[in-house]
DNA sequence: GCTTGTACTTGAAACGCATCAAAGGGGCCG
DNA sequence: CGGCCCCTTTGATGCGTTTCAAGTACAAGC
């Protein structure tokens, strides 16, 4: 089974080597008739350009890699999905890599995509991004998603404090009287929601507020456990709102509380805050604030396809994405979702909009649990 | 801001060309100093090698090419999950495709993995593999993943058939008379689920069954559509069971029928037939039947292992993966799953399992609305 | 001091392809 | 029939590595 090349193509039907390279890269540049056979001989003999090579001695291709920490984060999905639609359209090539948590892993996928000669690369960063100074001096046009950087570099943000805030404002105008977070502020986005929230709450100091910590891996499962622990306590010392930092563990709480017969949202209201497709997907909404995460990731590829066009060397460029009113535009607006099949777009009609002007999340209220 | 390459590090450190490379790939061949006077040349040039030169020169790179049709289904990101650890733990990468339904887009990537000297593909496919007889010939390992194949190959599928059977023998055991099934069975997968339930119902004459199309997407909006429809019906004519061909269909069709204040379960029953984690990570899970998506990746990337240890002509190998208790205990042994982060494993402690001899799926049945 | 051996290091030869200056061929006009 | 121009095809060159046969330096043994 020995690999065909581009020589063995050309010997067979007979012609040069650099004749079945211009069929394959500058068609138009043959005599349709060459062109045919070229192309029959290629079917023929199973010829498969070999990227490498190609790579090597052309220069850049047309890809771009996205290294994400998770696979099964809703929002990086969406990540995944805006930045791929994105980069199509453009004519690119999006290749994703899972750094499944693992910030060495991370780095490993990043050099390798950079040493690959992909026209850019997208990362959503664990840790801030300054991780690498060496990572700035690439030849590869880089973007981060989903964080500030402090350092000069491009990146694409949403406003996770605003998410908080957001949140937080919310569950005043539910008129609670006791706020519990639930939550491991681990990565710097979930710091963000909680400085939000504390920030919202400092202007209301008659409104009590309580973090606790729920593992490592903010699972519904240990969303489960708080919920158990608050719905244990005396009645005159639990909150009437949750929030859970993250959807699955306000999805975990309600669980809890349901199981020890305590009413949500009678008793208890309970909110989620990152907008993961399976708190609205679910037969029973949630309600969570989305950030736009089909936004970033096509932002992220418009921002590469900008460095590469200008040739411009890497500048400080920031980008915040999404008003409260495009989010919800984007929901709705069939085109631009592209087949992004999102899961309940018909709920959204009896979703009421938080908006707030200086943000970039959108807080969609189904009602369920508020 | 110029690619510096291996002869700029061997300038640089004093050193010839080819032993700044055995530094990188036979570190034990170097003297000590030697080594380390390149390491610190290579950090301070912040050199990145070519991984296109590499693989141009040294042949296979210990890399793995998956190619998925969608990234926001459950399923598929529990094969990644499964792929991606396996192939960790060999110490192969794995890189990963969105084909976004498009059958194009599919063969693309997949010549793409082949032709960047990947060590292995695999795909999930939409339509049957035999699609492209040229691709059997590549001088790639490839492996299919949840499909059967009549052609020689690899592959490892979950036993959908079996997978309708459970959900069939489900229904029968809570005494459903009339079963509605609810979706489109556009990939070969669904139809399979279909031919099992009809397969089991055959030899209950007396209940009666009707499939309706849902729409080219399955989409939990199909589902709510077909959902207002069935509660629009006089009672007679409703079924009592529900079966969505996909979790998110059966979650769509409780919206609408719990909206038009029919009862779920109490008058009609609901089940999902996809094993979707939304199904059973939201706030109210739902029944379903749970193919061992995780061991389809795991097992897929050992397939892979074996040709290339083996070094053998791609015979035909065929592997079912998990049985019934298998997949139970996959669920619960923590080990196992590796940080799989299942949502909501605690369920499973009051889950009822159907367990089937022949078959690889598992009946999650988590009683609220069946 | 010479030989043999050991431990590293060297550098030229591929790897498969894109590129591009140059050659080829054919048609048209004079 | 010759000259000119345009369209198509050619093939040598280099892309940044790895590899490996050949080289060097040094030490030990005689």
């Amino acid at each position: 089974m020995a690999k065909v090349k581009i020589s063995d193509v050309a010997r067979e039907a007979g012609v040069s080597l650099g004749t079945v390279s211009n069929a394959l890269n500058h068609p138009e540049k043959l005599r349709p008739e060459t062109l045919k056979l070229i192309n029959e001989t290629i079917n023929r003999l199973g010829y498969l350009p070999n990227q490498s090579a190609r790579q090597l001695a052309g220069g850049a291709t047309k890809s771009f890699g996205l290294v994400l920490p998770r696979l099964d984060h809703g929002f990086s999905l969406q990540i995944a999905s805006g930045a791929h639609n994105e980069a199509r359209k453009h004519g690119y090539d999006l290749l994703i890599a899972n750094a499944d948590n693992d910030g060495i892993l991370q780095d490993h996928y990043l050099r390798y995509f950079m040493g690959t000669q992909m026209s850019g690369v997208m990362v959503q960063p664990m840790a801030s991004p300054d991780w690498h100074p060496a990572m700035a001096k690439m030849p590869v046009p880089i973007v981060h998603l989903d964080i500030h950087c402090s350092e000069p570099g491009y990146y694409v943000a949403a406003d996770n404090e605003a998410q908080g805030r957001i949140i937080a404002e919310l569950a005043i105008a539910r008129g609670a009287r006791h706020i519990t977070v639930v939550g491991r502020a681990a990565f710097m986005q979930l710091t963000l929601r909680v400085l939000g929230i504390h920030k919202a709450l400092a202007l209301h100091p008659d409104i009590k507020i309580e973090v606790i910590d729920a593992g490592e891996w903010n699972t519904a499962a240990d969303g489960y456990g708080i919920g158990t622990q608050i719905a244990e306590r005396p009645a005159n010392e639990r909150p009437d709102f949750v929030v859970g930092l993250t959807d699955v563990l306000a999805s975990g709480v309600i669980s809890a509380l349901v199981d020890k017969g305590i009413s949500v949202p009678g008793q208890v209201r309970v909110a989620g805050c990152d907008g993961n497709p399976l708190a609205w997907s679910g037969s029973v909404p949630l309600t969570t604030v989305a950030p736009p995460g089909y936004e970033i990731g096509r932002k992220g590829v418009q921002l590469l396809m900008e460095q590469i066009e200008n040739k411009a060397p890497a500048k400080t460029k920031h980008i915040r994405v999404g008003s409260a009113a495009r989010t919800v535009t984007a929901v709705t607006a069939a085109e631009d979702i592209n087949r992004q099949e999102l899961v309940r777009p018909f709920l959204l009609e009896r979703a009421s909009t938080q908006a707030s002007s200086q943000t970039d999340a959108t807080a969609i209220n189904l009602g369920a649990y508020l």
